[in-house]
DNA sequence: CTGCTTGATGTAACCGGTTACATCAATCAA
DNA sequence: TTGATTGATGTAACCGGTTACATCAAGCAG
């Protein structure tokens, strides 16, 4: 039942367990035939090194932790598609842990320690200094999306704030001035940052900002749809901090009966494969979440190897343009004609 | 930079190793005092066990082995994320490896002893009866949508066959007659499973089985609805092995100005978050694969603690009716009038 | 024939925990 | 007083590998 250890091998082989490692680890030097009747003898007793044994005498585990809240929508899923790539490639396995509730973070983080040779960490609704703080300093760790006042600790990022920016400037640019923004839950950092980016550029464009509080759920897209609806005031584009919200304001309004984007434009934030297949197809800002997670295990490779890394990196969202923003607005109905 | 050792934490304290992790293993028969100043030293220290260490003298590692073939798509994504969930729940780590070729499977499989205290195993695209044979057989494993003929591995499996015989069944009582089934590569077993499925419901039905093979990517099923359209041939009804490939047909059909259902009804298989956002609306069987991984890691974690499991295990698919197969065909244009 | 180099192999310490067993002092019944 | 019991603590073996260093035989120059 159990496995044969490599002291049955030497001793059925009739050698030392430092020639047995030897074969194993493809070291030259051993005389060929001492290699062939090691090989035989694994072979014959099915054996096979126990990998946690190896990890404790060599101090390296092969393994990247990878911390995040909650597997939840396509935002992780894709993130760790993205990893998991990246670390096949270098022979890593990935160590998943999810982080509920804040307390038993610091110590779930510790729980990793011998078992992973670095630590992603993705972790918008922690704070992140506290995190750090708990963290043993002997194991690499990379931020991602985290808010954090250190620099200490190298991050990745995306650029939320140039990208909902960039946005604004698109609908500008079409001619809309009455855009709302549906923001996430402002106890979020990537939230927080996108309204900073809307707000700014709208500023900037000599437009007032307003923002309708919503949660990333497509009901809280729709909620926003309803409200605006309800209360027009010159709205002519809604811009949602993230996909899903665009998507349910664009089902709201649809039912409606406003016309997409001739009335009123939408867009989003994320470019979830939805965004490409839904009707009209919607505008928003492509985050490529696999690259960025290749790009930390990348970058917690070279650190494990070695290479000091204390860079903080942005990845910068793209637009892409699609129907729901297609055209400039058109006054409905019997409003005034030409005017403004 | 290193972190302290247990030996340190005893040295410190003036106490033995024993102690120490009796302290740290909560072990009721240490003197209160004693038990303090332990504690405190290891505070002082920022000592945390090494859980490598942990691993191979408990023999236990905490941890299940995920091997699978890729990330892509929703599917093993939502798989991971029900693992996840059951995996949290028992305070158990899940390690992902990807399984690319068959070649290095089974090594692969090898790496992960000592690291892991059970396996779940999904490749629908390997040989499970040559991975189960290199198998480490003291390593407790479960087989997820696997075809194997051995019955001695605990198995998990969708109810393929089923669920594409009852969607064949739901299309027929709508008045389809001419249902296409757009499949999966012949070489996944699950893919094999729908076609048989789909095969004896048509014939049960006195209606001739027809079938296009593709490969479960949104361009196949564009590429067969555009095949269909070239020679339309009574064909009412496309039935997809998988949602993704439905949606390709569907946009192709609904581009070349077929009317869903009307003309042409649609189905899928899955169940993907999108299948109920498209419109119209995609109708499907749905596999709740989220909940087939939580009960992978359940069983498997029984299994760890000693209950013998060897039973194979199904999962019915639930048929989701939607707006594309709602109403029944309706002759399409100047054909002939109210024929059949 | 001697001394030195070279390559293959073995010995034993080490990685950092856990734990069976030994030890020892204190308590208590006889 | 003494032997048995109990509870806290220490010692050292063990989990299953890796590897620095020791050993030893063979090859070879002088």
């Amino acid at each position: 039942m159990a496995n044969a250890t490599i002291r049955d091998v030497a001793r059925e082989a009739a050698v030392s367990v430092a020639s047995v490692s030897r074969v194993l680890n493809g070291h030259s030097n051993v005389r060929p035939e001492t290699r062939r009747k090691i090989e035989d003898v694994a072979a014959r007793l099915g054996y096979f090194p126990h990998a946690g044994a190896r990890n404790l005498s060599t101090s390296r585990a092969h393994a990247i932790g990878v911390v995040l809240p909650d597997l939840h929508g396509e935002f992780f899923s894709e993130a760790l598609r993205g990893m998991d790539r990246a670390a096949s490639e270098r022979g890593l396995h990935l160590l998943l842990s999810n982080l509920h509730d804040g307390e038993r973070a610091v110590e779930m983080l510790h729980t990793m320690r011998g078992r992973v040779d670095g630590l992603v960490i993705m972790a918008p609704h922690i704070d992140p200094d506290r995190l750090l703080a708990g963290l043993p300093p002997s194991i690499p760790s990379i931020l991602v999306n985290c808010a954090t006042s250190r620099d200490d600790c190298p991050t990745l990022r995306v650029d939320n704030f140039g990208g909902a920016a960039a946005m604004v400037r698109h609908l500008v640019s079409r001619g809309r001035r009455g855009i709302v923004h549906v923001s996430g839950p402002t106890s979020n950092v990537e939230a927080r940052a996108r309204i900073d980016g809307y707000e700014a550029a709208m500023v900037e464009a000599g437009l007032t900002p307003r923002v309708l509080i919503g949660d990333f759920m497509e009901e809280a897209g729709a909620a926003a749809a309803a409200e605006i609806l309800r209360a027009p005031d010159g709205v002519d584009a809604i811009f949602a901090a993230n996909d899903m919200m665009a998507i349910g304001a664009l089902i709201a309004l649809r039912d409606a009966g406003v016309a997409i984007p001739d009335q009123i434009a939408v867009a989003g934030f994320d470019d979830i494969p939805l965004a490409r297949l839904i009707s009209p197809s919607l505008t928003t800002m492509r985050v490529d979440i696999a690259d960025i997670g290749a790009r930390a295990i990348a970058r917690l490779a070279d650190a494990i190897a070695g290479t000091p890394d204390h860079r903080l990196e942005l990845s910068t969202p793209e637009l892409m343009i699609r129907d729901t923003t297609k055209t400039s607005p058109r006054q409905s109905g019997e409003k005034q004609g030409k005017a403004r």
